[in-house]
DNA sequence: TTTCGTTTTTGGTCAGACCAGATTATCGAG
DNA sequence: CTCGATAATCTGGTCTGACCAAAAACGAAA
């Protein structure tokens, strides 16, 4: 039963007033650079009291649909990206040291991933492997970025463990990683020859998943990720003292 | 010599709490799921009107650290919320059966977090686990609920790792279980002596802990899930085929 | 101990007030 | 009639106090 009846909330008068604006905008009938009434005005307009209106103006601006300018005026905002906040960003954004900590945890997942996905890989799981191995090696080859074929890889692992949540969860700290370490995993494989490196630690992950041999694929897994985790470490403390 | 000066803005006062709140959530000193003290007391130990308050608190929802139920009071929210929670909802409500692929997850998160527990462990944080034990001990004499306690001693864990991620991700994946098994939990917990096996196991985990051997932390702790995970599965089977 | 009704608390909302800049209106000097 | 200084007005930001309805906490009766 659970999961059919939609939830009815009282409709709080803020979040009615932010719908209609955000529609108003959709629809373009308030131009980006538009001057919005005063604060007193719209609360009259919109039957409501100051605080109710100001609290909706707040969101508004949060989400990035209008500007307030202090005594000039609220203003409708020309770039209105439909930036969804995610909170996880919001801490990334303010202290990237926490980046660390998401990698470990995304350590774990992963060990776990193995682990569980040289016991339930099918066949079609390790054709898919192997498709992401292929991709890289000719990627690497022509010398191209490198990144995306690495994700696929990773990616493979947790489908093959037939558990959508890990793939979700997977997929997403693998998204949060990229933006803000941004290139940084193809910069610090592609000197010398760490892609090939990277892609020889790959192929015995793999190894291992098709052997059906759990302890080794966490193990695989485990040298692989600490050996990234080291590249990254050596490479960030050189960007930060460059004492050459 | 863009991007050098950092825009010098009349602090506001909305802005200013939701700095402060944000931090301490980052820092881990708000914990998920935490209540919050209610507006009134809030505005006045930030020293600040109640206007001005509320408008951080929107501020903070919209950004999603916070949530505020309605005559209940304010919750900080699980910071992978928005982003992790959804989807999962989604793959729950169209396919119940996930339900043991989502434990399956839990259970390999709270491996590795019993694993690294054992090591990063501080004295604080035994103190915090051993005070989940004592209230599970408590209400389970009184014949309560135990729910809560056992969230607990399964949080403390994980904060007993220092990693913000892996505490936030478990409160949000306890809090999706405990939305779609409902009290199952304490109902197959509380049959005969079940709640005292579960304490007993979990002394095991904090022994392994207190010790500082991540092997048997690691160990006792899939012990103990698995024999949750055993107690539900017949507990299933029993409600789906009645034969009595 | 349990149950049921009362009091208190909580978030949601409104009205009115004050402040300090920004804007605009006003009016006298040239 | 123009220009510029001064005053009235408007704006967003903030505070206080009040009321409502529902939830939670409390307490008395069973």
């Amino acid at each position: 039963m659970n999961g059919v009846f939609t939830q009815i909330k009282p409709h709080k008068i803020p979040e009615e007033i932010v719908h209609q604006v955000t529609s108003l905008i959709k629809e373009g009938r308030l131009q980006p650079g538009q001057k919005l009434p005063s604060e007193r005005a719209l609360s009259d307009l919109f039957g409501v009291g100051r605080s109710s209106l100001r609290e909706a103006i707040n969101i508004l601006e949060t989400l990035g649909f209008v500007e307030t300018r202090t005594r000039k005026g609220i203003f409708v905002r020309s770039v209105s990206s439909s930036t969804i906040s995610d909170p996880m960003r919001v801490i990334l954004e303010e202290d990237r040291n926490t980046l660390y900590k998401l990698y470990e945890m995304r350590k774990d997942l992963e060990l776990a991933s193995a682990f569980r996905a040289a016991t339930l890989r099918k066949q079609t799981d390790l054709s898919a492997i192997q498709r992401s191995l292929k991709r890289m090696e000719v990627d690497a080859k022509a010398s191209r970025l490198v990144l995306e074929a690495d994700q696929d890889f990773h990616l493979a692992i947790a489908r093959a463990t037939h558990n959508l949540f890990r793939v979700h969860i997977l997929k997403n700290m693998l998204d949060l990683a990229e933006d803000y370490m941004g290139l940084i995993v193809d910069k610090l494989i592609e000197e010398k020859d760490g892609v090939f490196d990277v892609l020889a630690q790959h192929e015995r992950i793999y190894k291992a998943v098709q052997d059906k041999d759990p302890e080794d694929a966490r193990r695989q897994m485990d040298v692989h990720l600490t050996w990234v985790e080291k590249k990254w470490e050596t490479f960030v403390s050189e960007k930060s003292s460059p004492s050459s």
